[in-house]
DNA sequence: ATCGCCTCCTGCGCGC
DNA sequence: TGCGCGCAGGAGGCGA
């Protein structure tokens, strides 16, 4: 489900509601996510109180007084904030995989498709950094000022693969899924299997603008709702209604009014204009 | 080292 | 109506 956007409206929604809360109550479902907390993990969270909230790549991440806590969100991944009692929501609500209390209200973690996960990382010390103490490695934040055109074309100098693919492997740029990396490239005027070591200054300047502003405008329009994504409040994202490519399949270009096209790469429909985007 | 294919899951919408 | 198929915002792991 979200990408770079949706996670960041979510952790900007949760930071009023979680940020100095201590968190009680933890329970995990005994179903298998990506990644579950153990019995142990659940209970070093208790009483530890929430210092700051905020997104990393496509991670939601919850910096606690003695550990992060790294919650990502799959295909199908949602927090929602309930005042309702435990046993009654799950009672309700399928695929509740991880819950905790915290203020007044409690925390579900829903995810159907399990392709979800969460990471509890302890701290040893107070400069303790979290990504050099998890198993996996983060790309750079597409919307910091690193990244740029030097950056992007110095990074794709020995790769063969589709752009698109590239894009989406996740490093070393990060956040970037199928939607955004559809409507990118849409965007800079780039077929999503161009290779990506063949792309020049000019064309990789567009890219990275490209990238730059779908990601800011989809985050000031609350995401992208496609089938169930929402924000903590239920509230669903209103970027769907700028995508130009994305989810058109068969539908005009809004530029050349050929039809678009829809293409599997690597796995994942791509949708794009054969006329406006060039390999 | 790189790349493309498979896999992990559930649920929905479509066509027969 | 009902069943089967294909498809869905991700990404780790495997073998060529």
């Amino acid at each position: 489900m979200p990408e770079l956007p949706e996670v960041e409206v979510i952790a900007n929604s949760l930071k009023s509601t979680l940020e100095n809360k201590a968190i009680t109550n933890v329970w995990t479902s005994n179903k298998r996510l990506r990644s579950q907390l153990s019995k142990k993990d659940c209970q070093a969270l208790e009483k530890k109180r929430v210092l700051k909230v905020f997104r990393r790549a496509k991670y939601l991440v919850l910096d606690l007084e003695n550990s992060w806590l790294l919650i990502h969100f799959g295909m199908t991944g949602k927090i929602i904030v309930s005042d309702e009692k435990k046993d009654k929501f799950l009672c309700s609500n399928k695929h509740i995989h991880f819950v905790f209390e915290a203020g007044l209200n409690n925390f579900f973690f829903q995810d159907t498709r399990r392709f979800g996960g969460i990471h509890f990382v302890k701290k040893t010390n107070d400069t303790d950094n979290f990504e050099t103490k998890i198993p996996f490695k983060l790309g750079l934040e597409p919307l910091s000022d690193h990244f740029d055109t030097n950056f992007l074309y110095l990074k794709t100098r020995n790769i063969n693969q589709p752009i698109k693919s590239w894009l989406m492997t996740g490093f070393p740029v990060a956040g970037i899924g199928n939607i955004y990396a559809s409507e990118a490239l849409f965007r800079a005027g780039i077929s999503p299997l161009a290779k990506s070591k063949e792309l020049g200054t000019v064309r990789i300047s567009r890219l990275v603008s490209a990238i730059k502003h779908v990601l800011t405008e989809a985050i000031r329009s609350g995401g992208s709702t496609i089938r169930d994504y929402s924000s903590t409040d239920g509230e669903p994202g209103k970027y769907s209604e700028n995508h130009l490519v994305y989810g058109r399949k068969n539908k005009r270009c809004l530029v050349c009014m050929k039809n678009l096209s829809t293409k599997s790469i690597n796995q994942r429909t791509s949708f794009y204009c054969t006329e406006c985007q060039r390999k």
